[in-house]
DNA sequence: ACCGGAAGTC
DNA sequence: GACTTCCGGT
């Protein structure tokens, strides 16, 4: 029998948004890997939890560090955990366990000398909602660089809620943010990932997915269902979304950190985790805009890749210098941000960009 | 507190 | 596959 354990604060499931009509879609709880199953999976619940302010007292981001948040109470996150699991043995030592389980996925990693204190590797995040992003990602890192308004337009399934595209968006730019900081020529290809070689890992490009192509991987089910009415959900975007992105309400997104690099500073070797993922998983170079399109041909959404103006003026002073990460974890905790001060809440980059929907999803 | 192996569950 | 449970080790 089932077990409806959707209490009080606890994060409901699927179909009963439960904050502020911020709540993950339907295709949210599903896995790729099990189409079926609508069962949360632990980062994304960690997510919820950290973008409801209820919640704050018991997990919240951390200042400063992009992606790095602090489980405040660690038995009352395993109670949640447990109580949407419908576990209620659970406690901190095994969601704990469960959360180590992800260090190998690189989708998380432990912030050392912090108590219960762990980082998201957003650019994993994103292959791991969506392997197919990895297709647009231009393996040339120039695109970075400034190119010039060069667009590369790519395609979605239709069903990407927006949602998600603006979580995703927001990861982008904090991956885009990393890459300034310790960004490599080329993706190298880190040999060692799953240690086990089970790939129990996330996808890996070069062996992407054969589903993903423009389809199942990333349609998760919802090609029938319509995404969900934009409406619905309470868009109250972050300090540092323009205007228009109230249109692409987003969830989970880490406070921008205060720390704005500029150009020609030593940039913040701060976000995402891992200068670079297994063969070919870089991150995006081109800041992708949703740029809208026609939903009557293919019922997909284009993605435009404007130039992020913001970085295109960054310097990339460390074509040279190699940081050589951890080749085990692929991302190193030795973070050295810059001291920057003052700077507005607000990223000059995402100023910048313009979200355009030519016709509102339904 | 944190780590990661091993086995079990769904 | 994604945990959950248990556990020895640091």
């Amino acid at each position: 029998m089932q077990c409806s354990c959707t209490v009080e604060g606890a994060p409901a499931g699927p179909g009963s948004p439960w904050i502020s009509g911020v709540a993950f879609p339907d295709w949210a709880y599903k896995t790729e890997s099990s189409p079926g199953s609508r069962q949360i999976q632990l980062w994304h619940f960690i997510l919820e939890l950290l973008q409801k302010e209820e919640f704050r007292h018991v997990i919240a981001w951390q200042q400063g560090e992009y992606g790095e948040f602090v489980i405040k109470d660690p038995d009352e996150v395993a109670r949640l955990w447990g109580r949407r699991k419908c576990k209620p043995q659970m406690n901190y030592d095994k969601l704990s366990r469960a959360l180590r389980y992800y260090y190998n996925k690189r989708i998380l990693h432990k912030t050392k000398g912090k108590r219960f204190t762990y980082k998201f590797n957003f650019s994993r995040l994103i292959v791991v909602s969506c392997p197919l992003w990895e297709l647009w990602a231009p393996p040339a890192p120039q695109v970075l660089l400034g190119a010039p308004a060069l667009i590369r337009p790519a395609l979605l399934p239709t069903g990407l809620p927006s949602e998600l595209l603006h979580s995703l968006l927001l990861a982008q730019r904090a991956t885009a943010e990393q890459l300034a900081g310790h960004q490599t020529p080329h993706g190298l290809p880190e040999a060692t990932e799953d240690k086990k070689g089970s790939s129990s890992g996330a996808p890996r490009l070069g062996s992407l997915p054969g589903p993903c192509q423009l389809g199942p991987g990333c349609l998760l089910g919802s090609l029938q269902d319509p995404p969900p009415s934009l409406a619905s959900f309470a868009p109250p975007p972050p300090p540092s979304l323009p205007a228009d992105w109230t249109h692409l309400s987003g969830p989970f997104l880490p406070p921008v950190p205060p720390e704005q690099p500029f150009p020609g500073a030593p940039k913040p070797d701060t976000l995402l985790p891992g200068p670079r993922g297994p063969i070919g998983t870089r991150p995006f170079p081109g800041l992708p805009l949703l740029a809208g399109l026609g939903q009557g041909g293919g019922e997909r959404l284009r993605l435009l890749s404007l130039r992020p103006q913001g970085l295109e003026v960054k310097p990339y002073p460390m074509m040279g210098a190699k940081r050589r990460p951890d080749p085990r974890e692929g991302f190193s905790s030795d973070i050295l941000r810059p001291q920057t001060g003052d700077k507005s809440l607000v990223s000059p980059r995402l100023e910048n960009f313009k979200a355009v929907w030519p016709l509102d999803p339904p």
